[in-house]
DNA sequence: GAGCACTGC
């Protein structure tokens, strides 16, 4: 290194700094030999000192002279000077554009101000929503009241339920590490229980069937194993000790009956019209059905030994609240009801003492609605910064916002609002502010410091969603240098010592949920086909248990299907000898009006059984859930990066996510969950915790996001569970096909503005490339189409052939991309009918979400400074723009049928379902590759190979598009994979 | 000639 370039530091120091030094010049030297670019060095600088005009000019003219230095040094030819100046000036260009969206973002926040007279109607709207939800919030609270005066009256009762109070949070809880009081507690109720059990045997049992302890030998038990005797003595032997394990939890009945039935009549009181409770029947005629099925037997048990009549009378003496008290509960009350509430002086005081705090509790603690409302009243907004909270979920960001808002008394967008896609409930007076995870991620890209916030609560963060995991890491690196910002890490159970670790042992703050206890059982021995158990289960519950809906967790519509099938049959076969037996699917992809029957309420004397997919684990809730039958399967997401590709595969649910099902049934009272595997299974073979979405799926949309904040370094981002490395490679490799990234590594103004269109990268690339070709307007529609995940066509099983001819229709001899673009523009033509949709099969809401994304394309257009140009007639003009973002997405036509990827060389399949399927052409452009019982491309193209010269030229030679036996990979790949795996060793 | 769990921007 230069003495010169060094005492021409320290000099210039001087005049901008007004200070010098010999280590600072020596710092300065080095770290901007280090960096990548200028911007990097200033990014760098940003903590240490002010950057203003003479700062930044200082840094340029060292850059340039850093760069002739080593430039000089090595015998680079013009070439490479050239592609050096190229990659400077692109990089000036991409600071020009962000520089350009930041004015622009400026001029935006200062007109939201003035908009809130459009958002009257709208307002009202969710108004309507809200005041059902408020009645919703105060119910559990009346149901308390309610139950503790009665229970003054039943202490009997009280004890019974004491009783499964304990086995529940000995079950449910003992593997964890308890405070002082909650260990104190459960001492208590444990002595209040024995005293209660001699004084119980002392006296006689003979009205009530007491449950027995296993221990102590009950009748129940005795009972239990014999009927297991008789029907399955072989292998009864094998599995005696796996029963063993069971006992501890498969029991408790005319307890659990009791409680059951005085809140489901106490429900009847509060909900009058929304809910109907109906009594449960004396069972009858049923009993041989009953025997039927061997395995659960304990379940016939509980038909035996409640007895309707006692119950009946005892719900004479149960208080009734009369509608002037129900009235008499204000909102302060419900929020004082709350779990969270008598925490919330020492919450305030920990989160002023700690800058991360892990706040543990479960859902409906009320955390989310009370801790921004704490916080706001406790001054963390008085210097007009705001408390931001993210949630996984859109309709969550928005509901708990509306909760929140008439809670304070406030206007929904004033001082409480959401910000979800599509639409943005803020003003500048916003301070408490309700989001997705994701839209918080798209905010960095304008305010990477988050300086508009003095608190941030990532809620739900046990989920793991994608966007919280590159959150977690972004807010960690913040809060190093933002030493007043809080940061508030919201988390059910389990995970909150791994955020702690993670956050630098930051301490953890419990806060005990409101749940009811959820009694587990499991089967005896494996299932092998779930499906039937599951509807054997169904059956069981309602002949031999008392009135609840019961909710069957599935993988997929097709099983669902098949469960529906098997369930109708059987009913039909019972005839009238049992309730009428209500069943419901619900799936994502089911259309919204077969959707809502689930949240009708159950027909008098019926029982309502909901099939669902994991839909029904965390986004939506339905009431009344009594019953829960989880077979333990799941589909789930895998994406390989060898071959880059997705593959849905059945898996086995972790225990997490069962005990997410179980107490499902817990809502409303106590309730039961029927696994449909063995306790050894769920102990031994089930994982803890569910594979974080982070690792299974592509990342080349987050890894554009995190380039463009300036994260260079991505293999060494600080994850909370790290993405696999390959994924990461094929990121940056596509993302430097795609001309995202330059031969460095660094964003490029193209990727710039990729990263503002909230699509994947070769989508983005796309729409970019359609202005080129002057179709920009189609291929809009094209995106958007294909964004709704392949929930276009609706096919029902009935009218399968119907649903094919009608599809048929709008075929397009091109391709499947053109093909869904006439879809689109034949609704729009029909003023976005969903009358129309409905008589061609075709989802009328997957439509409205095209037409959304669309809309939302369309406004970024501006953005990313694209005019918005139209050549509907221009096949080739569309299919050039297609190709131009999914070049790596290449196949050719090879033999027998099959297709060979350009890329990898992997055989590829036609789907059926594509409009290509019955000519096949030589070349095409696929929109993804799934795995199912072959390997599919999905949603295709025809294309003309020597369009990939002319498209892209930089990764396809001249004779892999002629030659049809070249199978060789493109060079400049091999360049590019070296290149960047260099920089990130 | 097959079959799309669920979110999110």
């Amino acid at each position: 290194m230069g003495d010169a370039v060094k005492r021409w530091v320290s000099m210039r120091l001087h005049d901008v700094l007004g200070m010098s030094d010999p280590a600072l010049a020596e710092y300065l030297i080095r770290l901007t030999e280090r960096m990548p670019s200028m911007t990097h060095v200033l990014a760098e600088l940003e903590d240490e000192i002010t950057i203003d005009r003479a700062v930044e000019k200082f840094i340029g003219e060292l850059w340039d002279r850093l760069i002739k230095k080593r430039r000089g040094g090595s015998s680079s030819s013009d070439d490479g000077n050239d592609e050096e100046r190229q990659r400077r000036r692109d990089l000036r260009e991409r600071d020009e554009y962000a520089e350009r969206l930041r004015k622009r973002d400026e001029e935006r926040t200062r007109n939201v101000a003035n908009k809130g007279e459009e958002k009257a109607f709208e307002e009202a709207a969710k108004r309507l929503l809200l005041e059902k939800e408020g009645r919703e919030k105060i119910l559990p609270h009346l149901r308390v009241e309610s139950r503790r005066k009665y229970l003054v009256k039943r202490k009997d009762d009280k004890l019974r339920e004491l009783e499964a109070d304990i086995q529940d949070d000995e079950y449910l809880f003992d593997d964890q590490v308890l405070t002082e009081r909650e260990r104190k507690e459960r001492e208590y109720k444990k002595t209040v229980l024995k005293l209660a059990k001699d004084y119980d045997r002392v006296k006689d049992a003979e009205k009530v069937q007491r449950y027995v302890m296993p221990e102590e030998g009950g009748t129940v038990d005795d009972k239990y194993v014999e009927i297991d005797d008789k029907e399955k003595k072989p292998g009864y032997e094998q599995k005696k000790w796996e029963e063993d394990q069971m006992r501890g939890t498969a029991l408790s009945f005319g307890a659990r009956d009791k409680a059951e039935k005085y809140h489901s009549h106490e429900y009847n009181l509060v909900l009058e019209d929304e809910i109907e409770f109906i009594k449960s029947l004396p069972l009858e005629g049923t009993r041989e059905k009953k025997k039927k099925k061997k395995k659960k037997k304990r379940r016939e048990e509980e038909s035996e030994s409640s007895s309707s009549s006692e119950e009946e009378e005892e719900e004479e003496e149960a208080p009734k609240m009369s509608e002037h008290e129900k009235k008499k509960m204000t909102i302060a009350e419900v929020r004082r009801s709350l779990p969270v509430y008598p925490f919330k002086e020492a919450l305030l005081d920990a989160i002023a003492e700690h800058q991360v705090l892990i706040i543990e509790g479960e859902t409906g603690s009320g955390k989310s609605t009370q801790l921004p409302q704490y916080l706001y009243h406790a001054g963390y907004c008085s210097d007009g910064k705001k408390i931001g909270c993210t949630q996984p979920r859109r309709v969550a960001a928005m509901s708990v916002a509306a909760r929140v808002s008439e809670e304070m008394g406030k206007k929904l967008g004033n001082e409480v609002g959401y910000s979800i896609r599509f639409e943005d409930c803020t003003s500048d007076r916003t301070r408490i502010k309700y989001m997705t995870d994701g839209m918080l991620l798209r905010e960095f890209l304008m305010d990477p410091s988050l300086e508009g916030y003095s608190v941030m609560i990532i809620d739900e963060a046990h989920e793991r969603t994608l966007h919280t995991d590159i959150l977690f890491g972004l807010l960690k690196d913040i809060t190093r240098f933002r030493s007043d910002l809080k940061l508030l890490i919201s988390s059910a159970t389990l995970d909150s010592a791994k955020f702690s670790d993670f956050f630098d042992e930051a301490p953890i703050f419990r806060i005990p949920g409101r749940r009811y206890p959820v009694h587990i059982y499991y089967t005896k021995s494996p299932e092998a086909n779930y499906i039937d158990a599951a509807a054997v289960t169904v059956l069981q519950i309602h002949i031999t248990q008392h009135l609840g809906d019961v909710l069957v967790f599935l993988t997929g519509q097709e099983e669902i299907e098949a469960c529906q099938e098997i369930l109708t049959e059987r009913v039909k076969a019972l005839g009238n000898k049992i309730r009428e037996l209500v069943v419901l699917p619900i799936y994502a992809n089911l259309p919204s009006d077969m959707q809502a029957k689930i949240f009708e309420p159950t027909p008098p004397g019926a029982r309502k059984v909901i099939l669902a997919t994991n839909i029904a684990e965390t986004s939506l809730t339905i009431d009344g859930i009594t019953y829960v039958i989880d077979p333990g399967y799941a589909k789930q997401n895998y994406f390989n990066a060898r071959s880059g590709m997705e593959s849905l595969v059945v898996v086995p649910v972790s225990r997490a996510s069962a005990n997410q099902r179980a107490g499902r049934a817990g809502r409303v009272g106590p309730g039961k969950c029927f696994r449909l595997y063995t306790q050894w299974a769920f102990e031994n073979e089930m994982d803890e915790n569910t594979i974080p979405e982070i690792q299974r799926v592509n990342l080349g949309n987050v890894v554009l996001q995190l380039k463009s904040l300036g994260i260079h370094d991505l293999i060494n981002f600080d994850y909370l569970d790290p993405p696999p490395a390959e994924t990461l490679i094929l990121a940056l490799e596509q993302l430097y096909a795609l001309k995202a990234l330059n031969h460095k590594g660094e964003l490029t103004s193209t990727g710039r503005k990729m990263a503002e269109i909230p699509v994947d990268p070769m989508m983005s690339r796309m729409i970019l490339a359609a202005d080129q070709y002057k179709v920009v307007e189609e291929i809009l529609t094209v995106a958007a189409m294909l964004s709704v995940n392949g929930a276009i066509f609706y096919r029902p099983k009935d009218k399968a052939i119907h649903a094919d001819t009608a599809r048929k229709n709008f075929f397009h001899p091109d391709g499947d991309h053109l093909t869904l673009m006439n879809v689109y523009n034949e609704w729009e033509g029909t003023e976005y009918s969903s009358q129309w949709c409905y008589e061609v099969f075709i989802q009328h809401r997957s439509m409205k979400r095209a037409r959304d994304i669309r809309d939302q394309l369309v406004g970024l257009m501006e953005r990313v400074e694209v005019q918005l140009t139209s050549n509907p007639g221009d096949s080739v003009a569309i299919r050039k723009a297609i190709t131009a973002g999914y070049f790596y997405h290449v196949a050719r036509f090879s033999k027998g049928g099959m297709y060979k990827t350009a890329k990898k060389s992997q055989t590829v399949m036609m789907h059926p379902q594509s409009c290509l399927v019955e000519d096949l052409p030589r070349w095409v452009v696929y929109h993804e590759l799934v795995m199912t019982t072959k390997e599919y491309m999905r949603n295709v193209v025809t294309i003309d190979g020597k369009w990939l010269l002319e498209v892209a030229p930089h990764y396809y030679k001249d004779t892999e598009v002629h030659d049809a036996t070249s199978k060789k990979m493109p060079k400049t790949l091999g360049k590019a994979r070296e290149e960047l795996q260099k920089d990130y060793k």
